[in-house]
DNA sequence: TTTCATGCAAATGATTTGCAGTGTT
DNA sequence: AACACTGCAAATCATTTGCATGAAA
């Protein structure tokens, strides 16, 4: 679980700059217990004059280093999770966002077989796993 | 492996008319071996006079009753194919879309202690293993 | 003839981009 | 002083929606 200051310093460490915006968005990431969309942070950030743009630009930025997960919904926008750089995937819940990690990767080792049957070079995969978490299953 | 002519009739089963329009995009569908995009129809419907709209809401109809099968790609648009209404996966190609079906489904039992775990409750999950086919390794 | 389906164009919603000004190094 | 970074607004792109017309039952 890297904080704010440790992720400032791996994007320092590369040669981006520590200006207040990404010192503002990567806060504002380590605070979330569960996930969270662009539109969510930037309902925050948009007070102290923050611009669309810019959150983003850092998202992409943060995602690019591999400092924060991508999910896939089905909902037409993404979301995303500040958490270490290992592989691995979460149980989403469809209300409020929640995730739990999954230990390990059931797809890796199961695919492989099947795609050297066809000479399918793979180079990666997406899952996600959607529902209800404890909390949201009273709710509907 | 559903013919356009069974497509047609599981929906007027249900009630849903058998128009000019959907045979146009079903017959279109049938006869990709490979996954294709809402925009890859449209490009070939509009010279026929079929609109953006009717690609839009037929793909959707598919999908809602299982007989097509919709990918999440990274790339801001889904791919859509053809095929049985039993639960699986695809290799997808990243450079030509062509698709190769998964036996079975590696995520479904390997998930669920740990959704138990939490008291999660699974409705469902998206898996998309995409990389290239042998065809494309050569460009690539 | 009643109801569903269509085409069109405008609306939406997430994300990106051009650009001139600003903050870091 | 260079040049990356920012906010803003306009631009994209995929997809949806409102509505009046046209076709299927």
């Amino acid at each position: 679980m890297p904080n704010a200051e440790h992720v400032l310093a791996r994007l320092a460490a590369i040669g981006y700059r520590e200006t207040a915006p990404r010192r503002a968005i990567v806060d504002l990431i380590a605070d979330r217990s569960s996930s969270f969309t662009a539109q969510d942070l930037y309902e925050e950030l948009d007070r102290r004059g923050i611009g669309r743009a810019t959150v983003f630009r850092t998202l992409n930025l943060l995602h690019d280093m591999g400092l924060v997960n991508r999910i896939h919904t089905g909902d037409g926008c993404h979301r995303y999770t500040l958490c270490e750089p290992v592989h691995h995937h979460h149980l989403v819940c469809n209300e409020c966002g929640q995730v739990f990690p999954l230990d390990g990767c059931p797809v890796e080792k199961e695919v492989q077989s099947a795609a050297n049957a066809v000479a399918f070079q793979i180079l990666g995969h997406h899952v996600e796993v959607f529902g209800l978490c404890a909390d949201c299953i009273p709710k509907a």
